[in-house]
DNA sequence: GAGCACTGC
């Protein structure tokens, strides 16, 4: 079994705290000194890391040669060698030694020398992430293999690979390289790589033990995010191979070398709620049913009773947005003369860029900026000036509800935010000075609420991990997960994945669901995309999915200009619907692409209202995938040119769960699962009534909409096998 | 007649 050790209180240098106050009568007070709190109260345990002396560090000299590498040749320091070396850029040396981690470098190291596994508990900005990778590899524990350090997104594997290769005097690439979808900076030579986590997780597939590392470090593993997860669930299993008993030596097994894990993560900063109940003030104990009521006299409250500064309000969405500045505008309109203007921002990712930018400009003198936001303001933008905020406590939340073991839809409905949320929300006022939060909740519903959001593995769809673990021969409902995923959930992807073929009845992998693995898309695009190789429009299938799994939307939403939006949409509009829509607007993309400049395709799209980072996203991502067709000798050139049913035909092939009937009454019905689903109205087909349709996704909202729809003839839907064994 | 926010291969 694998040895485990956790390692806490890797804290930052004590520094003040914001000064917040909460229910309704806001108070100014400085938060104690105090440097760290633990949720199980062992504050002690940091001791262990800031005891130990840093004793002469004896760096052991890995006998690894320095080529220069291929990619960036440029100078590069030999592993190894101490961080202490005159070589490198002295301030960044100095630099290193200040933060807070250093003192316990020694512990650290000797703590992940002596155990399989280690838990690192360290707050943002204690140098976690750029040291300790520096540390293994200077005291020799990286062996012969590389460490490998997971990131849950790229642009910090990237920037932290710059960071660590400027600390080293390399360049990136060189010693310290990365690996992220679509970038690679690596050389043989290089020893520490940041990755993302879904990047190591699909280097699974090819290496089941992940053999080319000695160490992997699971950074940010607070976040629980899917691949996370699923990484450390597969790490156990892998360690149990690699790690095995000596009495393995001289077989197989003992060619592979022993591998370390660290798991590194950030405290959940309990210290910072404490403090925030130390002056939860007695008042305003009551409930308020109406969030968006309760927001609106708590915002003229401030603005008749308080001094000059932005108010920042949460909302869940964007209806309330529009609704409360309404309310608001209507009531700043009879205010008397000597009480300031009130100038309205509403905040939200659909909103068109011009409108968005409007919160940034400085506040005009004698006004007060009230902006509505959803929680883009949380963490994803940080406004300056906001000196109160008013938290709703509510947000949207995007879950997946399975239903009679299959067939569920995604929701997006209105919840309670999380403490770890209610914490942060507040934490936007008073940026740059004293601020002030006004919570529309009680204490008591604070506490009421989940400390952190759930993990991802317990919230939504499971059909591609699933499908990744079978290539591995594993399975989601044997693997040792830190939370186990939901039965409905994981019955749910298993009867999906053999609707598709990908598994057989004894749910075991077939030879298509291995070949759908290969590509990086979710399991019923990747089935379309096969099936498309059938049937000859391999071109224009991989164009429609690359579009689909771009993370935004193709369309951009806008309310001002809604008639001369639809008469742009118009032009690309296909009659059997929105997929071919698609396929028509990247033709008329790439005409104007080969054409124009960069400014000229920026214009372009503005004036169709086009999305243009979508359309860039998904000619990058169909490049990636010719690449992955052209190597499984597939040929990604064949086309139907204009014949739209051999494409339909392909898309059945994916979306048959994904199918509904019209019915006498004029509703739709699920083949599968027997729902009945409207049409969302952004559809090209919304209010058309046609016998048969396909989508891309089913959303519960107001009502069960179906998004991405085409029109099909029946019988498209009736030749499925799947379908077929169905009624036969 | 409707669109929380991110991220990953």
């Amino acid at each position: 079994m694998a040895k485990a050790s956790i390692l806490k209180g890797i804290s930052n240098a004590p520094q003040p705290h914001r000064r917040h106050s909460s229910h309704g009568t806001p108070r100014q007070k400085r938060t104690p000194k105090r440097d760290h709190a633990w949720m199980d109260g062992s504050d002690d345990d940091d001791l262990e890391v800031k005891r130990s002396k840093k004793h002469a560090s004896t760096p052991s000299k890995s006998s690894h040669n320095s080529d220069q590498p291929r990619k960036k040749p440029r100078l590069s320091a030999p592993a190894g060698k101490s961080s202490a070396s005159s070589s490198k850029d002295p301030s960044l040396q100095k630099q290193r030694k200040e933060l807070p981690i250093y003192t316990g470098k020694d512990a650290i190291v000797n703590i992940i020398r002596e155990n399989d596994v280690t838990v690192l508990i360290g707050e943002t900005g204690s140098g976690k992430t750029t040291q300790v990778p520096q540390y293994l590899l200077e005291a020799g524990l990286a062996g012969s293999g590389m460490i490998a350090v997971t990131q849950p997104r790229k642009v910090a594997a990237t920037s932290l690979a710059a960071r660590v290769a400027a600390e080293q005097g390399t360049s990136v690439g060189a010693l310290v390289g990365y690996s992220v979808r679509f970038d690679e900076a690596s050389s043989p030579e290089t020893r520490i790589k940041y990755v993302t986590d879904g990047m190591l997780v699909r280097e699974l597939l090819g290496d089941p033990l992940l053999s080319r590392y000695s160490v992997i470090i699971v950074d940010e593993a607070h976040e629980r995010t899917l691949r996370t997860d699923l990484l450390i669930a597969n790490l156990k299993t892998i360690q149990k191979a690699r790690n095995a008993p000596t009495d393995a030596k001289g077989k197989g097994a003992a060619k592979l070398t022993p591998l370390k894990v660290v798991i590194m993560s950030a405290t959940l900063e309990a210290e910072k709620f404490s403090k925030f109940y130390n002056n939860a003030p007695d008042s305003a104990k009551i409930v308020q049913p109406d969030y968006v009521d309760a927001a609106l006299r708590t915002f003229f409250q401030i603005h008749t009773d308080r001094p000059q500064g932005d108010v920042l309000i949460f909302l869940p969405g964007q209806e309330d947005i529009e609704s409360l500045e309404k309310s608001i505008q209507l009531y700043a309109n009879q205010l008397p003369v000597d009480v300031p203007g009130v100038l309205i921002c509403p905040m939200y990712a659909a909103l068109p860029p011009s409108q968005q930018s409007k919160i940034f400009s400085p506040t005009p003198s004698g006004m007060r900026k009230c902006i509505l936001a959803t929680n883009i303001a949380e963490t994803s933008i940080t406004i300056p000036g906001i000196k109160y905020v008013i938290d709703t406590g509510k947000c949207k939340e995007k879950r997946y509800v399975a239903r009679h073991a299959g067939s569920g839809y995604d929701t997006l409905l209105t919840r309670d935010i999380t403490q770890s949320s209610a914490v942060q929300r507040a934490g936007r006022a008073g940026r740059e000075g004293s601020g002030y939060c006004f919570r529309l909740y009680t204490e008591e519903s604070f506490r009421k609420m989940p400390i952190t959001a759930e993990p991802e593995i317990r919230r939504c769809t499971l059909t591609s991990s699933l499908l990744q673990l079978k290539c591995l021969g594993q399975d989601l409902e044997e693997l040792d997960f830190m939370d186990k995923p939901d039965e409905s959930t994981v019955a749910s992807a298993l009867k999906t994945l053999f609707l598709l073929g990908a598994l057989d009845n004894r749910k075991a992998l077939t030879p298509l669901g291995r070949q759908m693995a290969a590509f990086p898309l979710e399991p019923p695009l990747a089935r379309a995309l096969v099936a498309s190789t059938e049937m000859g429009c391999t071109a224009e299938v991989l164009t429609i999915i690359s579009v689909l799994s771009a993370s935004s939307h193709l369309f951009v939403d806008t309310h001002d200009a809604r008639d001369a939006a639809a008469d742009a949409r118009r032009k690309f509009r296909h009659l059997s619907g929105d997929h071919l829509t698609v396929l028509n607007v990247v033709r008329a993309y790439e005409e104007v692409a080969a054409s124009e400049s960069k400014a000229g395709r920026r214009d372009w799209c503005r004036k169709m209202f086009l999305n243009e980072r979508c359309l860039s996203e998904a000619m990058n991502i169909r490049a990636q995938l010719r690449d992955v067709c052209a190597r499984m000798d597939v040929d990604w050139k064949a086309s139907a040119g204009d014949n739209e049913v051999p494409i339909l035909k392909a898309l059945v092939r994916g979306l048959v769960e994904n199918t509904a009937f019209l019915q006498a009454d004029g509703s739709y019905k699920q083949v599968m699962g027997s729902s009945i689903v409207k049409i969302h109205p952004s559809s090209s087909l919304a209010d058309k009534k046609v016998p048969a349709i396909i989508f891309d996704e089913l959303v519960y909202t107001t009502s069960v909409y179906a998004r991405g729809v085409s029109a099909v003839p029946r019988s498209y839907i009736a030749e499925v096998p799947v379908f077929q064994a169905r009624v036969g």
